[in-house]
DNA sequence: GACATGCCTGGAACGCCGTTCCAAACTAGG
DNA sequence: CCTAGTTTGGAACGGCGTTCCAGGCATGTC
């Protein structure tokens, strides 16, 4: 047997697309992104660049493969509860799953309509159905959804990246003081709500503020919803 | 006068910060993100990658000063209207500065809290305010339009991106005929809902889209809003 | 005019990246 | 054992951001 059924009786420390990708989410969830790098990623293998492009075609593929790996592992949720419910659910799962691995959140935002993304949105968009809004406003609905899970999940991504380059200790309540100090420094005749609301900054959790936000799409929703 | 004011009478086709600016939003305009190198910068200037350091720090300096060039250039709009109709301008300023310079998305995603976005995000929580959203859910309300413009935009500049490099012709329409006849062959038990909303799909404006959605967020405003 | 002083230039070079190439090592079948 | 095919891994290529530095050039002083 030729080709076919291979890796069967290999030797032990063989490479594989499996072993390989897992390496990769190694290396990016220690070293972000940009830690993701061919030779480093040999290294830990212990094995040549080329060797690795025998079983993965490109960075990119590679990195749709690390993206699918973690996101299919994380998202397999419950089914239960109440339309609203299932929506937060979601939601949270896929906003912890960036907590964890920030280098998901580019990853999505750059390439939505891939496979891992079309599930999300029509778990999403069933829900939207399941909430009875009509037919015309489904995608304009589940799309608001999408975006703003997409788009927090991303901006909260970005702001722990950038607090681990500034403070490795990663000391988030550092973060949030000096940033909320900048705000009331600001002038106020040209940032007054900025000013107005550096105190409720500088105590909000993420995680709140991320659903109340959806909270606030679902209410937008229904509202608009005829008979509500 | 040594140091001080400098650039008074340097010869004709002297560098510049301005000059160097420029022709990075042009770099970037033609050729994407990835198109802006110091070396095809030096190229357009006739000069040398040296030259450029001189005048700016690094790479992402020269990103920022062309994000703060463009932005500040396209976010100078007018002031009338009722609050409603102010963060629909700035949505649809913003909306519209990012469809022309994609690159501008993933500049304000990954830098939240740089004075650009700031100043964006207080124009749109004076107009919170002006709703009369009660103080406790300014942040939560202001965080939550402002997490979907650029998600939205953001999503739109990657799209825009996507249809480029697949079709060099920017048939934006094949590309959504495209797509949406993938869904319609996606099996109905696993994609039930891309199943349904693939005909709107193919006909929906990304645009209109867009305001769409931040009308469902006012609204769930406003339906939150103690004694609407 | 000549000269010294520092701003400004631009080309060469460094180390890293993704990617390609290919000779060797290894496994399996005849 | 030999041969054919799969798999490996190190060397090399072009391009990137960035640094370095010898020199050009406008200016202030005689």
């Amino acid at each position: 047997m030729a080709t076919g059924a291979r890796h069967t009786d290999r030797r032990e420390d063989a490479l594989s697309r499996e072993r390989i990708v897992d390496a990769a989410v190694e290396l990016l969830d220690i070293a972000g992104e940009s830690g993701l790098t061919f030779r480093a990623l040999s290294a830990q293998l212990k094995t040549g660049p080329g060797a690795i492009y025998w079983h993965v075609a490109n960075k990119s593929e590679l990195l749709d493969a690390a993206t699918d790996a973690v996101l299919s592992a994380a998202t397999t949720g419950d089914h239960a509860g109440s339309p609203a419910e299932r929506i937060r659910a979601v939601a949270l799962g896929l906003f912890d799953a960036i907590d964890q691995h920030p280098w998901l959140a580019p990853q999505l935002a750059n390439n939505p309509w891939k496979s891992v993304t079309l599930q999300l949105f029509d778990r999403v968009g069933q829900q939207v159905q399941a909430l009875g809004v009509p037919s015309p406003a489904q995608f304009t609905s589940a799309s608001a959804l999408m975006i703003y899970i997409l788009g927090a999940a991303g901006q909260n991504a970005a702001n722990a990246a950038n607090a681990r380059t500034q403070q490795p200790d990663g000391d988030r309540a550092a973060l949030l003081e000096t940033e909320s100090a900048a705000w009331e420094r600001l002038d106020r005749a040209g940032y007054p709500f900025l000013h107005d609301i550096a105190a409720q900054f500088r105590e909000h959790d993420d995680r709140a503020q991320f659903l109340a936000g959806v909270d606030l799409i679902l209410a937008g929703i229904t509202a608009l919803r005829p008979q509500g």
